[in-house]
DNA sequence: TCATTAAAGTTAT
DNA sequence: ATAACTTTAATGA
């Protein structure tokens, strides 16, 4: 993520989305930097079936689209927000002289694109599994390795048993049944419908 | 074993 | 009230 500062006196504007609205979509050439202010969005692809595999999930801090402003390739995923959210835009030509100038955002936009291929690489290891448990866990163990309580069951996971099923590439029922196979086995605790990693 | 379909209960808006 | 989410069950690949 840029500082706001930053981003505001390099000319980022400030647009505020509805749930369910598109932001940018699959095929689009990207003209903007986006950074969420506040809001959760996601970004996704719909199959030739039209279900829906949903890439990431991002929220308050994160950027979206930085890839795509060094690349003259169409957008390969849709951004829809998810709850009503508020996003700094900063255009490409803006995005990519701010970069020239500070050595510090340049550095935080390698960054933010590092920690993306990250996990890029993580759920692709764990959605080859054949297992659904494998899948989940690994998008698990990446969501709770941000937070500084370690213990089992301290974090709640944010998502949707929809949404994981989307991320993971299973059914929500499978998805729903190997949630509770993982609190058989102790894995996690389900309390009010709520997950608990 | 998992996806799909259908049906029904629950929660959120 | 209505839509979205969660759950269970039956069936088939």
């Amino acid at each position: 993520m840029i500082d706001e500062k930053v981003l505001i006196s390099a000319g980022a504007s400030i647009k505020i989305y509805n749930p369910g609205e598109e932001i940018f979509r699959e095929g689009d050439y990207l003209l903007y930097y986006y950074q969420i202010i506040k809001g959760e969005v996601k970004l996704n692809n719909y199959k030739e079936d039209g279900k829906e595999f949903i890439q990431n999930i991002l929220t308050t801090g994160q950027s979206f689209g930085e890839s795509l402003l060094f690349l003259n390739r169409p957008c390969p995923m849709n951004a829809i927000a998810l709850k009503e959210s508020s996003v700094f835009l900063l255009p490409k030509n803006k995005f990519l002289t701010t970069l020239e100038t500070s050595r510090e955002t340049n550095f935080q936009i390698i960054e933010s694109i590092a920690e993306r291929l990250y996990f890029e690489f993580i759920m692709l290891k764990n959605n080859s599994s054949t297992n659904p448990i494998v899948r989940l866990k690994g998008l698990m163990d990446y969501l709770k390795s941000f937070q500084k309580d370690k213990t089992p069951f301290s974090f709640q996971i944010p998502f949707t048993r929809q949404q994981m099923a989307n991320l993971t590439g299973i059914s929500v029922e499978t998805a729903i049944r190997a949630i509770k196979t993982m609190e058989k086995k102790r894995f996690l605790k389900i309390k009010d419908r709520k997950v608990y990693y």
